[in-house]
DNA sequence: CGTTAACCGAGACGGTACGTCTCGTCTTGGG
DNA sequence: CCCAAGACGAGACGTACCGTCTCGGTTAACG
């Protein structure tokens, strides 16, 4: 959807400058005022940018959001290129979980996220290209943890590992973005637990 | 936050046709034009009626929507008091859920549960109200499923059920809403499974 | 075009007061800032209105700047029936072309004037309300004083009297209107008395 | 304000092509799209120019129109030096003023006619401009030729002929663009007449 | 059994934001 | 240095809705 930034001959001229203002003003706006009055005039106006500026180089407000968040995770990188793998599974997807309820109970980016969820709920494309530029990079290293495991004999042959995944994130993730209830350290130790063990009577 | 319909003395002169009207048009307009072109002037000229007979008694464009769902499921009601309960319980999830599944992924239903989702993300009041008149009754056939089967042995003693139906059905709308991948009656299946039995290797 | 102001039933609810706060500012405005600087949302903001409520009424800003003509023309009216008829014609025609000028040349009217005078160059469904609710009545009053030379006597019988009015007033305006040399008392002098006598060596 | 042509040593390396064709597309543009549609960047566009290459050499879009004329004006040279004469100056008055009309009723020229003069009207620099090149020489054959007939003792001694010239063009210039009537042979012919003749009583 | 107060449709109102268009400036890269 | 190209900050355009506010015109309960 976007051009990779690192292409000075096909997105000729493009201002660097305003780019990355209007991402920081995004995202800074969507926090401070929340989604529903998040406006594009009011990023250009935060930005110190033209509208046409935004409409030149996205596509819709979801877009520049992702973008936004890209930008971000790309500036705090270094480290979570992987999960912690400690050898103890359940420990470490306890840990990892923990720390992601932590950030969806942070204002500071439950409102962002919230905003980015429900615009990628509403628009197919938009929904592909968070997939593959924001959620992917993530699955990828929840695999690898997972994986391991497996090599390591600690889960079935066969399970699929993508279900998997599903069955760890899903329930925390739909319970916080449809507010079914708290997200609690308590919540999210059960959730592992069960998705480990299963709901079946374990002999 | 709504007034309960069946109390003649409070609402006192309020049109039951206005009402439905404007439940109906919403639902109608929704999936017609899309969750990002519905608007209340366009639900009032739809259902002939002042946009200030909206106003009056919705507080939001996602109150309307909900109370146009609780219309509908309370319009198609007689049977859906209780999952089937065959004494599999694995075969009953998968058979409920594909019908779910089903439903969302049709673009009569898909549209309009989308734009409900949404807007509950993003207003606690009226996630509020959803979780109470939308939700909790049907997680509440869900956990009495659930709890047949505990009592039948086939679950553990100390399962938690409420995480437990988070962990069947989680997975499932969080795929949906976040566009994560198709909804398949393999994946269904193989949620379903490995809710049951866990990601652990079994012995 | 625009409904007579007096017509409450058919222009059902307008707001009096938005309306002349409109013209109002259109015409302030315009003054202060010139034609080429006017817009419609400056003069939806320096009359505290909304823009819509300007677009539902009126077609242009030509449209508006000629109801603030008239509302001027209604506002200072009285007297102005008629032309001065002292009985002779010369005196009389210098004495009302020497006002037009003296207006034509203070920078109050000029603005406004030429914004209306080239909005009706170049909208020809304004043209035809401009001739019909401003430029008729006075030309009416100019043919009422020729009308009244014409029957003492003084001026041809057969004249054209429409013809004669742009005879006099046109050389005018167009001097005006196009810059073509400075509108002083002597042009004005000048005008009146070759049109009087007309170009050829009268015996 | 603008550059003459013929001048190579001060506007060095200015491309002739990019003159020729902002000019020509100026014109066509204002009677394609109208004057109110008429804008740089679409002359730049349908011209193949840089936008940057009109402003460089014209310091509006009323300074290009101009030039347009000009051009024109030069292109179809040869004949226009002088206004015929006969000895009949009515007859020749007539013929001339006949034409005019006939180009002012012909919307190939009225369009951007009308757009010169407005942008004239509004802008006192390009108004100078507008007297000094284009129309000061029309003026000046029209002057020839009333001087002429001054000579020949068919117009008053002591008469100005510049408010002459306005006697005769003025009326009929001022209808034009004020749309106050339409321009018709008959209208024209009674303009001549009575500009000759004079509005009193002849006896 | 009229009064009257609330609801109703309609839609004008002051606003905000939309997405587009054009302005006039600036920058880039190629004659 | 000119030129085509076009990104940029700025801001007006005309439209769509927002939520509030009268208007009359029903309409049901109360007095």
């Amino acid at each position: 959807m976007m051009t990779q930034r690192p292409s000075p001959a096909s997105a000729a001229r493009r201002s660097e400058a305003s780019r990355r203002a209007i991402l920081t003003a995004a995202f800074e706006l969507v926090q401070e005022v929340g989604y529903a009055k998040l406006s594009i005039e009011g990023i250009a106006a935060r930005a110190g940018v033209g509208k046409q500026t935004i409409y030149r180089w996205w596509p819709s407000k979801g877009a520049v959001l992702l973008e936004a968040f890209l930008m971000l995770s790309e500036g705090e990188d270094g480290q979570p290129a992987a999960l912690p793998d400690t050898g103890d599974l359940r420990a470490d997807l306890t840990t990892v979980l923990r720390a992601t309820v932590e950030e969806l109970n942070d204002p500071r980016f439950d409102v962002p996220m919230r905003a980015l969820a429900t615009e990628v709920a509403h628009d197919p494309k938009l929904a592909a290209d968070y997939a593959e530029r924001l959620d992917r990079p993530l699955r990828m290293i929840k695999l690898e943890r997972l994986r391991s495991a497996q090599r390591a004999g600690q889960l079935a042959e066969d399970l699929d590992l993508d279900v998997a995944v599903d069955m760890v994130w899903g329930p925390v993730l739909n319970r916080w973005l449809q507010r079914s209830g708290p997200l609690t350290i308590e919540y999210v130790d059960s959730v592992v637990t069960t998705a480990l063990n299963g709901l079946r009577h374990r002999p």
